[in-house]
DNA sequence: GTCTATATAATGATAGAC
DNA sequence: GTCTATCATTATATAGAC
């Protein structure tokens, strides 16, 4: 977040004002002359900086990807800090939120930062996964990229669905108080089962094998 | 699914164009001579039948609402017919593809009808969570508006990141294969703990609870 | 470095002929 | 019912002054 206050250039002013329109409004919704608005210049300058408004974008991109990716590496290389992370988010979640709202954005539309975003956060999820299950602090699961894959969409999901979430738990939006009533259930679906049998399991398991002969793609054991 | 064949009038074809190319581009990035286009009309005959763009929008809502809601009705009421609707999804996943893609974007833009859509789902799974513990099949939560809001953001997660969970699985794209390959993953997750302790989930209650005292909103037991 | 003024293109929407 | 022609607006981007 350091960025926000410590690059006080106009060319910087103009690209943060870009991060959060774009992360509120989306990027085709967010016009040139709403972006000069914002950081109080000339549209005309902001063609000037960044050459088209795609290249403005790109700049964007790369910004919040430097800024998460500080963040991300330095806290969540060691799997016990991401509490510390949940911590430090929940004291002070504004700082957060403008790069939150533009993730959240790259990750549903079609942007290379997005792709970028996703993958680095699957790689840190599997390996998360690979060394509980060395440790044995967590199961060996039998697929565990497909594992990752549905973990990373678990809480993505949330970032990116938080508005219905919010309002589904009656909530004004999508902010620390939601996320404080979810942390402790989302855990303890990893950690107590919700189906007392396997007959669903089995079922499902059913299902995919018949779709698997049917279609000749083999099954993954 | 009917809509596509039954309805063979130039309105019907014009919306749904919409319907594919709003799903495919979202709204603000199809403009009406696209839909026009698709639909071998002249723009101002979109016009003409909707009044605006944003009148075409509502009637794809509407009509997507619709057809989902009667696929949803009939086939998730009972529970365990969720399985048959996998199967029958699997067998002919083309048909499906393109209200799937208007949900994706409608879920995500602000429109009526992803709310109307999520709120739906999340009432669906709620009761399915509430039937199930009544049952005995499944295990009574602590918390089961935000258990459901998890498992809600779970599945529409997936259809809506499902793009990157592909690319995550090195899968060309998100179809039949990427569900096949989590279908099992997602229900094991749900059927046998992934931590093998409460280590993690105690360390949640902790860091939850002081931010609980903190801010002054009650804990939820 | 920043602005004003403007060129150029695309968009949603209208009017009226057929 | 459907089209062509066009308007009015808005958008990105350029040119050149200060």
């Amino acid at each position: 977040m350091r960025s926000i206050d410590g690059d006080v250039t106009t060319r910087a002013r103009i690209r943060d004002a870009a991060i959060t329109l774009f992360g509120r409004h989306g990027f085709s919704r967010t016009t040139v002359r709403d972006i000069a608005s914002a950081a109080e210049v000339s549209p005309g300058l902001v063609i000037h900086y960044f050459g088209t408004k795609e290249g403005l974008r790109r700049a964007c991109d790369t910004h919040v990807l430097e800024t998460a990716h500080e963040s991300a590496t330095a806290k969540s290389q060691d799997p016990a800090k991401l509490r510390d992370a949940l911590t430090e988010y929940l004291a002070n979640p504004a700082a957060y939120e403008r790069e939150l709202a533009y993730i959240r954005r790259a990750v549903v539309e079609d942007s290379e930062a997005g792709d970028s975003l996703f993958d680095a956060y699957f790689s840190l999820t599997l390996q998360i996964l690979q060394d509980g299950a060395r440790a044995g602090t967590m199961r060996q699961v039998g697929d565990p990229e497909a594992t990752a894959a549905l973990m990373v969409t678990q809480s993505l999901g949330l970032l990116v669905l938080g508005r219905h979430v919010a309002r589904g738990l009656g909530q004004q939006g999508f902010g620390v108080e939601a996320i404080d009533r979810l942390a402790v259930p989302a855990v303890d679906l990893y950690t107590h089962p919700l189906y007392t049998d396997s007959a669903f399991l089995d079922a499902t398991r059913e299902a995919a094998t018949t779709l698997e002969e049917k279609d000749g793609h083999g099954p993954r054991h």
